[in-house]
DNA sequence: TCCATCTTCGCAATCGATTGCGAAGACACC
DNA sequence: GGTGTCTTCGCAATCGATTGCGAAGATGGA
């Protein structure tokens, strides 16, 4: 900036005033400056400017791993929410430090933040880390996460409400006579134990007992949903639907469901959670619950920047829609 | 950091020496003062160290889209590669600064070099930025390219043999009797073209000459791809083969040619290009062109850290591979 | 010409961590 | 006690942009 300064004849402090467009400096002159320092390949140091106005201009996107230790990619609905949360961030001119944290140590929370390193964190997924969110919640205020409604939450949060999806899911295979349905999702996992309420409350407003032999520990990975699905085969209990935690778990028990002989959908009926990209391509195409991505990614910085700027905000709980497709409807 | 020199009865430069782990420093009072930090909640302020150091500890990741307007999400493709180099960069324990670029001015790469916020510069995809990239890698050096061997190419490059590959397609459906092969992909894109190079390759190494009027300029978005095809068809121009320049488009295309009556693959074949997690599960799983993304992310990193350091690098351009799976055998 | 008022712009401090240089202290040995 | 050697650690400058305060210059009116 200095070499700027000197070569229009002014002090550091006009160039600065200049390229911030402050009305101060006449028009002419900050034209002129400008222009300057477009041929002169110059443009402004963002590690200096970040360390004097404690800015950064930049969102973190947090994708905690802590169920899940394996790779990022495995998931394509993280994939795509961090897409959908980039786009919206790029768009307000603000940049995007992309940090997944495989094993979460007891303080991870506390020193993203203290590194000083973005303006404000996105949170995409509850994990294991409530209480570590709750706990930040309390000091920081620029965070917002998407996750499930947990009790005694302090975060603010966007979200669906997994449990109504559940539900809609669940009573819909009830509607097309199924009797016995499995569920299949990762234990632990707090909007994976919001829908297997939803589920049970479906079952039991039927009138239906839910059977435990039926709930199967299939965690997200598509490698230890065969296994799951296998074993609930072999167990000779029988079921006549399958609720999945997620598109892929879905899709994943449906070619096992197959390769043992099991038709989808005539004899058995499968729900996938999400409606990811994939849901709409399988074959026959996933009947799923979906969630809006683009909708949520949008609330999620809408809320983000509204806590920045210190305005006060609520958490946002999106109503889930049942989109029936092909393998949920036995006579079709 | 003051405060924590402050309670450890020494200057900050020790702090500093300790945190950084410099032998200089007593191992006790290393300790000792990494403990009084943590205890502090003390972590050191990146955008400080970052301007002192010239460094900044992060990698940034670019996407540019010259050619395609629309959103970052929209292609599969770039997501799955960005959750990979992610978790290459973070596995390496460096940040990643996610950037999309979407009608990138003249000077947009020498602005996010000189901005001096990312140490080195992954980029996905050339784009119409070719020139672009050769006039930067005159001067810039950690700077790793995903994409095509175009001509006159100076920077490093990462990429698969895109003639090659799309040979192997169009050979392919060659062999399983099909004989007016159409070509679906964007005009400009550099990878398309080679691929579409590979493509009348083969045909005229099976001595079938080309008809113009089978390249469809589709484009990578789902709702350019359905018109382009539809209007194929429309134009009574007959074809029992198309190659697909992605597995969206192919498989967008599969869709729209049941639609119109035709079957896939009694009458018509498909094959994509990717090998997206999509085109296994799409109906019926998708014939394609195989990728290494895992591979090409990995030595996309490992040759931008050489970079960094100073070491030579050579371009990568991996052989691809032909997946057969049900959209390209009329007899199956 | 002189003073009041407004515009324009520079000095110098600041953000927080790093590090070369050299000083102070510890220790041993003569 | 004096001197040489080694260890330990602090001073102060540095990275580059920003900004409050106040001074210099411009303009206008009496």
């Amino acid at each position: 900036m200095a070499d700027i300064a000197k070569l229009a004849g002014v002090s550091t402090s006009t160039v600065s005033r200049a390229l911030a467009g402050n009305p101060s400096i006449p028009q002419t002159l900050r034209d002129q400056i400008t222009e300057l320092a477009r041929t002169h390949g110059y443009v402004i140091n963002q590690s200096a400017r970040s360390l004097r106005l404690q800015k950064t201009h930049t969102i973190g996107l947090i994708v905690p791993l802590g169920h899940e230790r394996d790779q990022l990619i495995s998931d394509p609905f993280f994939l795509e929410m961090i897409g959908r949360l980039a786009d919206e961030i790029t768009g307000r001119g603000y940049e995007v430090l992309l940090n997944k944290v495989v094993a979460p140590r007891a303080d991870w929370l506390r020193r993203i933040v203290q590194s000083h390193r973005s303006d404000g964190l996105l949170i995409i997924g509850q994990s294991d880390q409530h209480d570590a969110l709750n706990a930040l919640a309390d000091t920081y205020r620029p965070l917002v996460v998407w996750g499930g409604d947990l009790p005694e939450r302090r975060y603010c949060t966007v979200g669906s409400d997994n449990i109504a999806g559940a539900r809609l899911a669940t009573q819909h295979m009830i509607a097309q006579g199924r009797r016995r349905i499995a569920f299949l999702g990762p234990p632990g996992a707090p909007e994976v134990e919001l829908r297997r309420e939803g589920y049970l409350q479906a079952l039991n407003e039927a009138g239906l007992s839910p059977s435990p032999e039926l709930c199967a520990p299939a965690h997200f990975t598509v490698e230890s949903v065969e296994p799951s699905v296998r074993a609930l085969i072999d167990s000779g209990a029988e079921f006549d639907g399958v609720l999945a935690a997620s598109d892929v778990i879905a899709v994943t028990a449906i070619n096992t469901l197959n390769a043992a002989g099991r038709s989808v959908p005539t004899e058995v009926s499968v729900v996938g959670f999400d409606d990811i990209s994939l849901a709409r391509y399988s074959a026959p195409p996933l009947t799923t619950v979906r969630q809006d991505l683009a909708k949520g990614a949008s609330a999620m910085v809408d809320l983000l920047f509204r806590r920045i700027s210190g305005a006060p905000t609520e958490s946002v709980f999106m109503p889930p829609e049942l989109v029936v497709r092909g393998t949920s409807i036995p006579e079709a």
